[in-house]
RNA sequence: GCCGAUGUAGCUCAGGGGUAGAGCGUUUCCUUGGUAAGGAAGAGGUCAUGGGUUCAAUUCCCAUCAUUGGCUCCA
């Protein structure tokens, strides 16, 4: 007899050779019936894996992550089986479950499948998973392995076959289809019920682009036909907030062919959004002991040189502009930073000056390789609302934790409350991928950890993830497809102190070197307004809206009244627009809800005679008449309302 | 940059070897309205660009450019 512990506590007893199913069945047979994947000891198992020895049990269903994880893993099975039944001389490579749903990798030789393929293999998926086909493992040695391989010809297989382990190899055989993978199926392809094949895409072998690019097939799977219907639907909904349509439709911005590729036009109503956001910063890095600084688009290459920039990103940036007779080298500026440790080295400092905290709204220019770009979050022009603070050593945990406050209170006031953290630490493996020793680098990651643990923030350390000259913390968000985005970043860098030989007069009447904070709440301007359009789908907050009241007169008899209000509303600072035209009332109020306009404020012959408004909501409707007055005092209560202050 | 897809009116899109269509928008006229589309008429397109096949190409083929889903990259 074995004991076997389940999540909650309870320990049971059973024959040694029971599997996580039985299991099951011995707890309940409607649960064992939901199970489709298990845990033993923390390693998965199947559900058919005979256990034979105590230890801790979990089962999983399909509302846990890991059990998405098999159900998914095992639809890239029957994909795989799929596309072998269609294709015949077709090479597998990996498959495995992502975030949403599995992927294969194939090798297709010289066939080149297209969208159209698709319908065709899903059918094929469909009658496989209707076979209710178990998944087994079976344990094989590293010589038979290859030689199964081998035999096919299929070299990928036999390279991730030689990375691994004599001993540890197992295949995992369902129907007619056996496959290398290390376990973690569900029962039998039965338990899928609805498949949707989404994208063909390429993809390098092992991710390196050196390699042969592989064919990828992305899909997705569920137990119920409801469930992928309801998927395809978010998806819809997530089309919906996309920030390249919704920028389009509500006029912030647009790509001009002419202009070139990457470099975003800001039109009025978007220009007057990323003012307003501006402002809304500067005024807390006032507050916050910030020093607004300006500098020139471009910059000597000597500069880039120093900064150890165009060693690293010279070769893959826009070329070098050269001056008509001296020829002289340019760049485009890509960064800030270079410029303002050269404002910094315009006078001898004190340790009783510092921190020193230069702030720019600086755009800065970068190659982007084409199939790179992306709406406003991957361009070749954006704005950083960049800063450098110069310190002491001795005042950098400060700092740090100053410059945290100060992305929360930005993230706070413009509702992203669910972000994360990341903390980017070097590539231990690489070390020729960063400059500086290692000494500092040890310095400022240690400070950069304390930092998040004494702010309690939610983090995650990635190795390798570091910028070339220091570690960062970076805030991610999600958009409205589940991409995570990196907004603020936060970087701790003694390097660009070093070779710019930065200096300040110690309190021992010794030189010493600055320590250098980089830091940028929004990140860009750019990808922050992307971000924050599909995070509120283009209902910002009032007091970011372009035009926060549409005045919408009844017919053009009260154009004269509707232009009073627009003028009393324009004395209190609100943004309005009027609706005279010849059009119905019913028209006027769809187009301003369709533009997402925050108030409609409906006026004829009542309003007229008593100077009063009919108030109606984006979103809710109408909310009554009130005199004019109590409508500019409604809406400045709720502009304050969502405004904090930020208190240093 | 690489692999796939797409490019038709200002916008959203249909069409298809014989030089083009809808809805919305726009213009003009009628209508002067009470909380998500009032009515009528008109204007508007070298069908992304450049080649090729063909009696004939917007349609088929190739290339380029742009957009797009991924991969790689991201100071």
């Amino acid at each position: 007899m074995i004991a076997i512990t389940l999540p909650d506590g309870s320990v049971k007893q059973f024959e040694a050779g029971v599997t996580p199913m039985d299991v099951a069945k011995s707890i309940s047979e409607g649960f064992a019936r939901n199970v489709i994947s298990a845990a033993f000891n923390k390693v998965t198992v199947e559900t058919s894996t005979p256990l034979t020895q105590d230890g801790n049990l979990v089962l999983y269903t399909w509302k846990d992550d890991q059990g998405k994880k098999a159900f998914w893993h095992s639809s890239a099975h029957i994909l795989a089986q799929a596309l072998e039944q269609l294709y015949p001389n077709i090479k597998l490579t990996i498959g495995p479950a992502i975030e949403n749903g599995f992927y294969y990798d194939v090798d297709f030789g010289d066939t080149t499948l297209s969208d159209k393929d698709l319908k065709e293999i899903e059918t094929k998926m469909l009658e496989i998973a209707r076979g209710k086909h178990e998944f087994s493992i079976r344990e094989t040695s590293k010589a038979e392995a290859l030689d199964y391989y081998k035999k096919q010809g299929n070299e990928y297989k036999v390279e991730l076959i030689e990375n691994l382990e004599d001993g540890t190899i197992t295949f995992c055989d369902h129907d007619d289809f056996t496959d290398l993978c290390r376990g973690g199926h569900i029962p039998n392809t039965g338990i899928v019920k609805a498949i949707k094949l989404m994208s063909i895409a390429g993809a390098y072998w092992r991710g390196d682009e050196n390699n042969k690019q592989l064919t990828r097939v992305y899909g997705i799977s569920f137990p119920k036909q409801k469930e992928l219907t309801e998927y395809l639907e978010l998806l819809e909904e997530a089309k919906k907030r996309d920030h390249r349509k919704l920028g389009k439709e509500l006029e912030l911005f647009t790509f001009s062919q002419k202009v070139g590729q990457g470099l975003p036009l800001w039109l009025p109503k978007g220009a007057a959004l990323r003012e307003r956001l501006e402002n809304f910063l500067k005024k807390a890095q006032k507050k916050a002991g910030y020093e607004m600084v300006v500098t020139p688009h471009i910059g000597h290459k000597e500069l880039y040189l120093t900064s150890g920039h165009y060693q690293k990103y010279g070769a893959d940036s826009f070329q070098p502009i050269l001056t008509p007779h001296e020829g002289e080298e340019f760049l485009l500026k890509p960064m800030n930073c270079p410029h303002h440790c050269e404002i910094f080295k315009t006078k001898p400092w004190s340790y009783k000056d510092l921190p020193k905290r230069f702030a720019e709204f600086g755009t800065v220019y970068r190659y982007e390789q084409s199939g790179e770009l992306h709406g406003l979050t991957r361009v070749r022009g954006f704005t950083q609302d960049d800063a450098h603070i110069f310190c002491t050593p001795d005042q950098l945990d400060t700092e740090f934790k100053k410059v945290i406050d100060l992305v929360l209170y930005v993230f706070g006031s413009l509702g992203f409350d669910n972000f994360t953290t990341q903390v980017s630490l070097r590539d231990p493996d690489k070390p020729e991928k960063y400059i500086g020793n290692p000494e500092l680098w040890e310095k400022a990651e240690a400070a950069i950890i304390s930092a998040v643990k004494d702010k309690e923030l939610d983090y995650v350390i990635e190795e390798g993830e570091a910028a070339f000259y220091g570690p960062k913390l970076d805030f991610m968000v999600k958009d409205a497809l589940g991409r995570s985005w990196q907004l603020g970043t936060i970087q701790v860098d003694y390097t660009l102190p070093e070779r710019f030989e930065l200096e300040y007069k110690g309190s021992d009447n010794e030189m010493h070197r600055p320590v250098m904070i980089h830091r940028a709440p929004f990140g860009s301007m750019e990808r922050f307004i992307a971000i924050l359009l599909e995070h509120t789908g283009g209902n910002f907050p009032l007091w970011l809206m372009p035009e926060q009241v549409a005045i919408l007169s009844l017919s053009e008899k009260y154009e004269k009244y509707s232009q009073k209000v627009l003028n009393l509303l324009e004395n209190d600072e609100i943004r309005a627009l009027t609706d005279n035209r010849n059009e119905t009332i019913g028209k006027k109020i769809r187009e301003a809800e369709m533009n997402k306009i925050p108030y409609m404020l409906i006026v004829g012959e009542q309003e007229e005679q008593d100077g009063t408004v009919s108030v109606r909501k984006h979103g809710e409707g109408d909310i009554g008449t009130m005199p004019l007055e109590t409508f500019s005092e409604l809406i400045q209560d709720a502009i304050k309302a969502e405004s904090k202050e930020f208190n240093v």
